[in-house]
DNA sequence: CAATCATATGCGTTAATATTCATATGTGTT
DNA sequence: AACACATATGAATATTAACGCATATGATTG
């Protein structure tokens, strides 16, 4: 039925990723964790974001299970599950780089 | 000032991406064109889009350089100045895949 | 078990983004 | 030059998502 040349697979699950890593706020929070395991309390002093925001975001993440909360005591801790996410956001950014350098020079 | 264990760079950068990548019906775009150059009617045609709206996001993503248009004769041809988005789609994609895997595991 | 601290949540407001409609621009054709 | 086709754009609306406030929940400490 589609002409496409190219199979992008699930253009929903892959748009719904995009959209969470497209919230500067979220990308903020996820940078901030790094490989590290946090409380929330550390990641609003480290964004210096409101509490609530904070919250709100974690909330988006945890649903899509990009991060994942353990309780400690009174703390919750985030962390990332799968730090191979990292990885892919630092493809990006490196492509972006690049990217603007090919762009610059045209 | 800040304790962050990872530096994601220029979020805003990154986070511009994404946005422009979040937009399903861009991502569709963006696979329906592949390695190929299309003329804007093959697009719509593939996307099933109203030609207003394909219009509106391709502004979007040549204005990011993420497209190139080509005028032949009446025709815009649209491509992927750099292929290698498509690699990164794909990566993230078989990111996803594992990683919903892992999820229905845990 | 009252008080306090850490985090989450419901709700209303506001800001951002997508979509459509009508119309404009630019190109090839007769 | 008039017409038909391909694509772009401006304005109005619709949809979605972020943010803050107030408050709730759950845990710890005295």
């Amino acid at each position: 039925m589609n002409i496409n040349a190219y199979d992008c697979g699930s253009v929903k699950h892959l748009s719904t990723l995009f959209k969470l890593l497209a919230e500067p706020n979220r990308l903020k929070i996820l940078c901030s964790l790094g490989l590290e395991c946090r409380p929330v309390s550390d990641i609003i002093e480290s964004t210096e974001l409101s509490q609530t925001n904070v919250s709100f975001h974690l909330r988006a993440l945890r649903e899509a299970g990009l991060v994942k909360p353990e309780r400690k005591g009174a703390f919750i801790y985030y962390c990332l599950p799968d730090p191979e996410l990292l990885r892919l956001l630092g493809d990006f950014r490196h492509w972006l780089e690049e990217h603007q350098k090919e762009k610059t020079l045209a």
